[in-house]
DNA sequence: ATTGATAATGAAAATCGTTTTCAATAATAC
DNA sequence: GTATTATTGAAAACGATTTTCATTATCAAT
């Protein structure tokens, strides 16, 4: 059923091992809840989700872990106007985030090509870029509906 | 000289004002160097620059009317991987940040109307989008040179 | 399977940036 | 001028994250 999410959580402890980091429960039991979330967590969020299937596990792993996992480009740090501590798992190519503001659910779109616009831009300024990032803030159908 | 700088100043000054704020040493001095400076600037280091005109200020003051211009929307939150707390002077309209990445210096550039973007995005996904987000990152002409 | 080297762990303490509290001060309306 | 009350700076409190360190568990080599 979750074929998906099973793949995409053996490719990021694949990635982890490649990188000689032992595969340990705390890691597993992360890395399976993260795969999973289809909300963007807080470390002390995911660490409360970790907790209902592996009470022992530590806040400090929650936080190395995420560092680890985004050291590997797998989960990346969501900016939001209130704060900055939340992580998703990583767009790849042309995508880019766009988040629900009610409800914190994620998805990742895949955007236009916006090179034109950074060629314009980089001649305009004589900047050379090397970066951009481009986030969509909105309602989900589910959030317009309940608040309509 | 720097009239536009003087201009900005004096209405910053007003808008703080017609909100019913009192129009102290230690704001007038806080808005002068944010208004004048070319980069984002953490409270610590807007701090540091405001204390050589007016040494007494302390530190809360910085905060506290960072938070008071954030809310008039006359500065903004500059979002980066190494963290998020530098402030800035905010877009209007159509704009958006450009930031080196070796020197801090920011731009505002006058971007491409992104609607048809946002457009096909909420089409697609059933999203109401309400906010969006742009940031290009880069290297300004100057250390552009001075990295080769 | 057993072992040994060492990466990873959890708990406690330390650290960092920011916010709160509070008595003293200063800006504004009268 | 004077009274009112927002603003101030210093100290303490705070929350999130990082560091430290002794213990535990993974994995490679046997």
């Amino acid at each position: 059923m979750d074929l998906f999410e099973q793949g995409m959580e053996n490719e990021w402890l694949r990635q982890l091992g490649e990188r000689g980091s032992r595969l340990t429960g705390p890691r597993r039991a992360i890395v399976r809840i993260l795969v999973r979330s289809r909300r963007a967590l807080e470390p002390l969020e995911l660490f409360d989700a970790v907790r209902v299937e592996a009470p022992g596990v530590g806040l400090v792993t929650v936080y190395r872990t995420l560092d680890a996992l985004e050291a590997l480009g797998l989960v990346q740090r969501i900016h939001e106007s209130g704060g900055c501590r939340r992580y998703l798992r990583a767009p790849h190519g042309h995508q880019h985030v766009l988040l629900c503001t009610r409800c914190g659910q994620a998805e990742l779109f895949d955007g236009d090509d916006l090179e034109p616009l950074f060629a314009q831009v980089a001649a305009r300024w004589g900047y050379q870029i090397e970066e951009h990032w481009l986030q969509l803030f909105g309602l989900c159908p589910n959030c317009r509906k309940m608040k309509a």
